[in-house]
DNA sequence: TTCTTGACTTAGACTGTGTCTATCTTAGGA
DNA sequence: TCCTAAGATAGACACAGTCTAAGTCAAGAA
């Protein structure tokens, strides 16, 4: 049918016992350029089950990032992101005004970047890249 | 003398009011590849200076950061970190295991690396990167 | 279908990080 | 030396996230 139900059968492969909370977190996850806060997650998530708990949605928050089936995103100082789009590799664009967040896919490898001289001796395997700027919508407010 | 005592004397010029408090955080955050935290720097500002507050060290932060004399880097998702290297473009690299953060200079620029068919309408002004891996202490202890 | 049980959920206490306010102190100019 | 606005302080408060103890229920067993 959908992303979810997908998603939701991989977990019930996995041993998880489906639960309705579990899924409605899968459900709010559900998207392309989704990064909601645990505290979003739970209001959307009380919409459809008003007696769900803050505990229950980062205990679940955290199994789905273990699992490898949602990412953990930090763009600011503030509260963490989470991303359902785990599958495809990608970076994030960032409004310094509004703070809407964008999936980004950059050309090249980004670890290409840095020399050797200036690796000091780690083994690295990640780059995360946050490009920041001004959205059309607040460039044209700000003008 | 050395390089804080420039930042002072460009504080003083500004207007600031030159106080211990204000002296001894600025003498912490004096070195290379420094990020500590707000409390890694009340601590150490408290051995010197054994009443400083917390309060102080998080205004004083703050003012630095407002004049572009320090940077503030949120690697992670907990406290923020501060980074007197604000004069040389930068990025970092952290080590999963201790966490160490090393400044890094990559090649190229990393705006480059966004076609603009991926850019969403956005003006872009900075592209921040944060490469991860193992430093070389903790690969041999993991062997 | 009903029973059973351990996996799951819950409320709320607790921790770490950061902000704010009211009051007290002091750097630096008159 | 004195004055005063800028700065420092303690502690209350706010927000994000973790943990615990007690109650609930999904799903396999009988
Ligand atoms: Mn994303
Ligand atoms: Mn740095
Ligand atoms: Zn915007
Ligand atoms: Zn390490």
């Amino acid at each position: 049918m959908n992303k979810m139900s997908d998603l939701l059968e991989r977990l019930r492969d996995r041993g998880w016992r489906l639960t309705s909370q579990r899924r409605v977190v899968a459900e709010v996850l559900d998207g392309d350029h989704v990064h909601l806060t645990a505290d979003e997650v739970h209001a959307r998530a009380a919409e459809r089950l008003p007696e769900i708990s803050r505990a229950t949605v980062y205990n679940t928050l955290g199994e789905l990032v273990a699992l490898g089936e949602v990412l953990e995103v930090a763009t600011d100082g503030r509260a963490k992101r989470y991303d359902p789009n785990a599958h495809r590799p990608h970076q994030h664009l960032v409004c310094f005004a509004c703070g809407t967040i964008r999936d980004v896919h950059p050309t090249g490898d980004p670890l290409a970047s840095l020399p050797s001289a200036e690796r000091f001796g780690f083994t690295i395997t990640t780059a995360e890249v946050t490009y920041r700027g001004l959205c059309a919508d607040c460039a044209r407010s700000a003008a």
